[in-house]
DNA sequence: CCCGTCTTCGAAAACGTTTGTCAAATCATG
DNA sequence: CATGATTTGACAAACGTTTTCGAAGACGGG
């Protein structure tokens, strides 16, 4: 592997030039630059990482942790941060933290031994409120996607959670149902608990009397969803909104189950808007977040302060809107 | 940032013996290691991974390149992956191809500035073949996955594609069908190829001609599905082989819009097994591949390989199971 | 022709590790 | 107690960059 060294004895000049040559740098005449640029291509030079990062005290990568990158939840996000990291020359670095960051092994490694510039850390969960305390004495920037904290300098990027819930139920309620039940996520993430108050809310406004036994929570994978909906069935309700389409979709396999058809029987709305929610039986009408664009978002935050154009402390907060297929 | 040289000074004692009692090397007694352990732990030392990969010229990371990390069906295969990374110390770093590996920027730079030690490649197309060649020239290790090449110095591992396609025609053959479409996969890869192959073989066993206008390619996404679903209805038929579950998705709906039923007016079969096709209409009968057992066996042929435990050259051949629901 | 300014380049230090070599210390053995 | 063997620790070089500082060269103005 060619290095800075063979590259400056081939061209005559010192290392020093070299770099100065290849970074585009003050202080190397225009010919020169020429020809050591010539002769690193013609050696298939790349710089060495390792060296760079070692005097440079950047690794041009930014980490990022969510609870399982295999939960098709992500994967837009992650999109959205992939095209801003590619412009950007960002390498990203992904770490799952199995639903609680603090445990991340890997975080501990990506932040002590100085492998990450920055970190964006997805649907951190209620407990975790010390650790991001303390990640933020840190040095490191990070952004958090998916939670708004009250502290002014951590940049949050997320979605207007209680707006959507209360979109989900008030477009449930519009729909004449009165008897609406709820599929709540796992009650440590926020998100949860705001959906739930816009669920509250939407009611109350109609003037229907919030009903403890109509929300069971199915900690937002399918198969809780699916209990979750076995027990509002017992419980009876005519509607029911689920704070994701994960456990929409256990939901709709409940309810296929009993013998009932959606939305004639029961209505059915979700919240996400993943790509399968198209696909199911009848097309899950739900919640539209604009996961892309707030991987994009977030990342544009985190390169921006990395970079220096930007002081932190940035807040987003995108409008959800509801996408209606055919299950309500 | 607490370095080796922190820990030294504090400990009375040289740098480089720090560094022989942090890695339990021999040559430092067993006390003072303890007390510099000790110390390190007070510290929160982490090891500057920069510096070290810089001397050991290793980087305890390996890069995972694939078509596009937001389709499902790489899912498993991360998980199981990150599943020995985790168990084996190394860290992945993933890059999506988008079809074609060699153009990955991103690849280049893992390579060429010595961010990785090795490479697992999932999925690469069949012009790429002298990419790969080049590969194997260099000195990094590699796997491929989802892919077997006849080069008995490159590492496979991969499922059995003709005996799948055999296997899902075969079930539809037994339940009587004579006139099976197939949607093929993009041709560009042989996996399309050898579900063809399968496909064909097991038509000419049950003495059926294979007929030109009833295979057509849905390009491996559920809209190439759909659309070539809408062609095969048009030549009909009364079963459909398709050779992902993505495309079996969008044959399933073409179907419904046509208002007719599966699997009584046509039986669908995919490919894949992937978590959501339990969730369509109807359930889906596909042909399972065991995902993250592959990406786990391929993540343990590496890590053997760079421990030097391995020498290279592992054919792993993974058998295809039909899983049948109730879409045919 | 001299002096100051500006440009271009080189030398060297630094980043934080690992590792080979060698000296010192310890220990066992006779 | 002397000797040799063995353990323990120190020193220094090396990895491949970037960056600071200063030297030298070019150049123009007076």
């Amino acid at each position: 592997m060619a290095t800075i060294k063979d590259i400056a004895r081939i061209a005559g000049v010192a290392p020093s030039v070299v770099s100065r040559a290849l970074n585009n740098k003050y202080g190397v005449k225009e010919s020169t630059r020429k020809r050591i640029v010539a002769i690193a291509k013609e050696l298939g030079y790349h710089p060495n990482s390792a060296a760079r990062s070692l005097v440079t005290r950047r690794t041009e990568t930014i980490g990022v942790v969510m609870a399982d990158i295999s939960e098709p939840y992500f994967s837009q996000i992650v999109k959205g941060m992939e095209y801003v990291a590619t412009q950007t020359g960002y390498t990203l670095l992904f770490s799952n933290s199995y639903e609680n960051v603090e445990h991340g092994r890997v975080l501990r490694k990506m932040i002590s031994g100085e492998r990450v510039d920055g970190l964006v850390i997805i649907g951190s969960n209620i407990q975790e409120k010390g650790f991001i305390a303390a990640l933020a004495e840190q040095e490191i920037p990070f952004v958090l996607v998916e939670r708004n904290l009250p502290d002014p300098k951590v940049n949050c990027v997320w979605v207007d959670n209680v707006q959507g819930g209360y979109l989900a139920t008030r477009f449930l309620l519009d729909k004449g149902h009165r008897r609406i039940g709820h599929i709540a996520g796992n009650l440590h993430f926020q998100v949860a608990l705001d959906r739930i108050e816009g669920y509250k809310r939407a009611l109350e406004e109609a003037g229907i009397a919030f009903c403890e036994e109509l929300v069971v929570s199915g900690n937002f994978l399918t198969e809780g969803g699916y209990r979750a909906m076995k027990e509002l069935l017992k419980a009876g309700c005519t509607a029911v909104f689920a704070a994701n389409d994960a456990m929409a979709y256990g939901a709709l396999q409940a309810i296929a189950e009993e013998g009932l058809a959606v939305p004639d029987d029961v209505a059915m709305v979700g919240f996400d808007d993943l790509e399968f929610s198209a696909l199911t039986h009848p097309p899950l009408t739900t919640v539209r977040q604009p996961r892309y664009e707030m991987g994009r978002r977030s990342l544009e935050i985190l390169t921006a302060i990395l970079r220096g154009e930007e002081a932190g402390g940035v807040k987003v907060c995108f409008q959800p809107e509801i996408t209606v297929r055919r299950s309500a």
